[in-house]
DNA sequence: AAGTAATGTAATGTCTCTATAATATAATTA
DNA sequence: TAATTATATTATAGAGACATTACATTACTT
């Protein structure tokens, strides 16, 4: 699918020079000439990256951006300006510019820069795997809680990450010297009896009826799921 | 977690110029005179913004950028160089370059470029979704309300834009780091504890009695819709 | 400019978590 | 079986996280 980019230059001659260039570039072009249907068409389509002149009939480019970012739109701006200042580039920045070009400019480093632009954009969200999963039980890092079947049931930060250790691990023995160093990180100085009292919990709390038996007791060494 | 700049420049006096401002900015910075031992700090440090001179002793900066983009590594890069026509320019994004700043160059405008592509670089997977309603909760962001059965809320700015991120994460626990930089933007040296109370009074607004609990809170990590 | 609403900050209260100690039970060994 | 040791269970208290309230400051409106 064409990625889409949306122009706002209410100077057709440029308008015209930027949908030619841009499309024969690849991409599918919206021009407007002012920012009038802007706000309609970022809703109603999936734009990629905004090109906006400053100089505009009706509002000035740069508050009009300063807008869209208050109403956390976070679509991608170059903007386009024969404003060029110091002052004047760094205040597009100010208001949420990815780019500040000043006019005249040359028309392929203006592509060059929508690409380099979209290349750091458009990348794909990485969903990181946050699920473990054990027997019928379901880990979720994420908010911090186990799905066994029906139950849902709600873990605190440690039964979380001692629970996540251990079933990452499983199959493997882990003593509590390697649990503390784990699980209890930094924390100086922690008894290794501390390790009993948190895996009784756990147990009580993932197994209430205690018919599974998720984590086993491995006498003399230590603890383990399999 | 302070974001680290590495910055390869022969010039001495640049180098120490840009390293002060980029600290001041709130940023890491490793400075380089030349290549010589970039490669093995990217691969050791969490680098996450490359500012690279062109004209180096040992290598042409651009070409030393290609050889990185070659071998997969996508760290972003922002040329600086005295070589400043418009076939250098485009020589620079056509290896690799997410932006490319001509010497002599506004300091300032360059730290507002820096923070302008680690701003598209580093997005964490946020993901402004248009399905805005949970459960009975329909949220219309342009009327700054939500409607909860027969009952019309209107919500205030920063109520709007907090509830409009949980919802649109829903499922995810977001933490105030990640809330403060999304929700409060840029407003610096915001208070953590002040997610707590906007947190509450939007609870308290949506769900006065309290008996449904849209926002969960999870103990030492943040909060979620879900 | 005055007045009001919104929002950040500080102070206080409440509750949860969890390390440790004390005690009980189970396993192992003499 | 008795003694010993390891682990389980229970109780408690302190720390810390979050909620709540009150107040100060900022930002809008009129």
């Amino acid at each position: 699918m064409k990625e889409q980019i949306l122009i706002v230059d209410d100077d057709n001659d440029i308008l015209e020079l930027l949908e030619y260039n841009l499309s024969a570039a690849g991409y599918d072009v919206l021009g407007f000439l002012s920012t009038k249907h802007v706000r309609s068409v970022l809703m109603q389509e999936n734009i990629d990256l905004i090109i906006m002149d400053r100089n505009l009939p009706d509002i000035e480019g740069s508050y009009y951006v300063e807008m869209l970012r208050s109403k956390n739109i976070n679509t991608p701006v170059i903007m386009l300006s024969a404003k060029d200042t110091s002052e004047d580039i760094k205040e597009g920045f100010l208001k949420g510019a990815d780019d500040y070009v000043t006019k005249p400019f040359d028309i392929e480093e203006l592509v060059l820069r929508v690409k380099a632009v979209l290349k750091r954009s458009n990348q794909d969200l990485i969903e990181l795997e946050n699920d473990l999963s054990y027997r019928d039980m379901i880990l979720d890092l994420n908010m911090h809680r186990v799905v066994i079947g029906e139950l849902e049931i709600t873990l605190t930060n440690l039964e979380t990450s001692l629970l996540q250790i251990l079933v990452s691990n499983k199959g493997k023995v882990l003593d509590r010297e390697f649990l503390l160093k784990y699980v209890w990180k930094d924390s100086q100085n922690i008894h290794p009896k501390t390790v009993n009292v948190a895996i009784k919990r756990l147990k009580e709390k993932i197994d209430p009826l205690k018919n599974k038996e998720y984590i086993k007791t491995i006498r003399g060494v230590g603890y383990l799921v399999a």
